[in-house]
DNA sequence: ATCTCACATGTGATTTTATAACGTTAGCTT
DNA sequence: AAGCTAACGTTATAAAATCACATGTGAGAT
């Protein structure tokens, strides 16, 4: 199994726009924990309370690194001795997603962990159809052609949702 | 009641891609009308049967020029004389959004007409979050920050989800 | 003309996703 | 300790989507 950065930071060539994660291996254990300390971090800074649930639902997106959808979760959660209905699971969610540590994949309704945790962004993701794996792009919709419609057409923009559904590079070359 | 043009092809400055729906009002009975009529005809060229219950769930949505739900098309359904139970609008649904006459909204959960009969293209919506309007825009997704993303990747996009949240012109005028 | 095969529809049941409502607990503030 | 607020646990229910299977229907083959 070949083993490559996860991030193109230290890549050769992503232009100019945020670290496109991209998918595939790369040191997990690290990944996680590091995530876990930053958050920890930022919510002690910012007075947010991540709780043992919050806590543990971001430790399982970030172990699973993949899209899970809530009652995925919420059978961890139980079976790590947590409480068992729903709205344990949808409201950790909603606390980790209004403060930036999860984003929701609309077209899965499914989470994920952020990948750039801490930066102010406006997501984008890019979907696999095979395996449901997620990667973690920034996008700029509001400078496109998006952004030209909507001054067009006087709309004031607060969110964005971009998703790309496809193929993944592993999927791509099993298949072939 | 001011009253404008909903395409922007006629109007002074979009830049250089494709009309941009706008919101507000516009001459319904004809776009209901024409909407149904370039329906029947493609089908009829492509050999896609547009029967009764499909024609309707479009005629539905022209109608109602907004976001609507499977259960809301379900119950107009219902009232039309048609099966009540969901399969019957999510089959509907299927076959309209597969051949491009309605586009699902991911963020909604719903469906609306689409506003760009017969062109190939990427969707993008602008939705009100006060009102639900849904104006359909299109979007170039893969040429920008995502698409260089995704051939960092190497990831192959199919099909894309491009969302924006937030306040039309009238509701921003309202709470003004 | 009728057979047949693929496609479309009708219906009941079920699964999956999400929220409402309400009492209890935990941590602060005073 | 009293009182406040945010978080949690649990029951119940709503909303969205799919499964499974019987029935109907229309176009081409025989």
């Amino acid at each position: 199994m070949i083993q490559y950065n996860m991030t193109s930071r230290k890549q050769s060539g992503p232009p100019q726009h945020e670290t496109p994660v991209g998918f595939g291996p790369h040191a997990h254990a690290n990944c996680v924990g590091d995530a876990l300390a930053s958050a920890e971090a930022r919510c002690a800074a910012e007075g947010l309370r991540l709780t043992p649930v919050r806590r543990k639902v971001l430790e399982i997106l970030l172990e699973e690194h993949k899209a899970l959808g809530a009652y995925a979760i919420l059978d961890r959660l139980r079976d790590a001795g947590f409480g068992s209905q729903p709205p344990v699971a949808y409201r950790a969610l909603d606390f980790l997603s209004e403060n930036g540590f999860v984003h929701k994949i609309e077209r899965l309704n499914a989470f994920v962990a952020c990948m750039h945790p801490g930066a102010h962004h406006t997501p984008a993701f890019m979907i696999c159809r095979k395996c449901d794996a997620v990667a973690e792009a920034t996008s700029t919709p509001s400078k496109g052609a998006l952004g030209a419609a909507a001054k067009a057409a006087g709309f004031q923009i607060e969110r964005t949702v971009v998703e790309a559904e496809g193929v993944c590079p592993a999927c791509a070359e099993t298949s072939a």
